[in-house]
DNA sequence: TTGGCGTTGACCACACTAGTCAATACGGTC
DNA sequence: GACCGTATTGACTAGTGTGGTCAACGCCAA
């Protein structure tokens, strides 16, 4: 289907590759130029259509593309052999902000393919969307420890604060580096603001 | 500034304010088409611009006013006087919920305007939004008993855990709603989880 | 009948779109 | 050198849509 694209030496591939998700991240899908794209990877607009057959087409092509790089990415760094809970969580945290500050365009890509609303694509992506999401929904909850959690409450629901106090803790961080400008992710003050929750956590959730 | 806009009928100004909102909401400042604006409103080209100098203004005009009106029912709404944490956080998660049911437009505007890059705007609204922020940061907190919380962790930390915990469970009840495209919030369901986790909570994180 | 205000919508000049295709550049083979 | 086939170009099409203007009209009070 895409042959002609990947013969191509890879340089000319990430080129084209990195402009196009750059601008549907930065525009969604129909407002998105292809005029743009090919202006920022320095090519012809015929040959952008000699590669694929239409914008669709390519959008599709690159939403298969990051999602695949963003998941072998994270599950070649994250340990499931680590049991506890609070060490997992943190650690997978740690690993997402890190490729986030590694890949901000192709994270932002996959974030707005979440909320695309152009009805050339919606079906085709929202299948796709749902698969993925069936597959990776519980992978972080497998193989866990749970009997050092105190028993007097419910065990599902202290695993999903936690999840979410780590999750608003990053997006918190996030937020500040958006509104300060800084564009660049403090992981030092983030790892050791982690550590402080992770504190609170344990103290008051383990038995 | 607006008199004129502001001695129309109401009835007028709201289908005005209306279309124009929900066209925002929906595609962003740039995207927004003004022909829409005025066929949704059932008015013509040139009265809406006879009240609004340019697209600009009203979008200003239509972010102030959103602003307003969501935080004037808010205040309204929420009762100062309670000083259990648990119990006002989990009131003002309700009337915040109540609110996005009954004007979805204007929150989804509210929303839309701190994501807003269009560069004809970001400096303007971004002054505003800041603005806004400050005054608002620390209102949710005053005047909280804080005696009844265990003293072995810092309890700031304990109360941002609550407000995430609550927040995140807000969202991932939205989230159920866009996806099922049942188009209503179940506030039973909601109010039911919501009682759930304040005994988690409370259990854990008081003395 | 006149003046004036609220309102209309055709119209302007332009920006930009996805996609095409005849023409060219280029690399290898004889 | 000639020749071939593939990679690549970018001017071009046909169209949509934009924010904003303005001469003209309807209507009502004086």
């Amino acid at each position: 289907m895409f042959s002609k694209f990947l013969n191509l030496d890879k340089e000319k591939q990430d080129r084209i590759i990195n402009a196009a998700i750059k601008e549907f991240a930065l525009k969604g899908y129909d407002t998105a130029s292809t005029n743009e794209i090919v202006k920022e990877a320095g090519i012809s607009k015929g040959l952008l259509f000699h590669y694929f057959q239409n914008k669709r087409q390519l959008y599709l092509f690159l939403f298969d593309y990051c999602y695949e790089l963003l998941a072998e990415e994270f599950y070649k760094k994250i340990n499931f052999s680590e049991v506890d809970f609070f060490k997992r969580i943190r650690h997978a945290v740690l690993i997402k902000m890190d490729l986030l500050s590694q890949y901000p365009d192709i994270f932002k890509f996959i974030e707005e393919a979440y909320f695309e609303e152009s009805t050339v694509i919606k079906i085709e992506l929202g299948n796709r969307i749902k698969e993925l999401t069936d597959i990776n929904f519980g992978k972080v909850y497998e193989g866990i420890d749970l009997s050092k959690f105190r028993d007097d409450v419910d065990v599902k629901k202290i695993l999903k604060i936690i999840t979410w106090t780590f999750e608003k803790l990053s997006e918190e961080e996030l937020n500040k580096v958006k509104l300060s400008s800084a564009h660049e992710i403090d992981f030092q003050q983030l790892q050791i603001k982690a550590e402080e929750y992770f504190e609170v956590l344990t103290t008051c959730f383990y038995k």
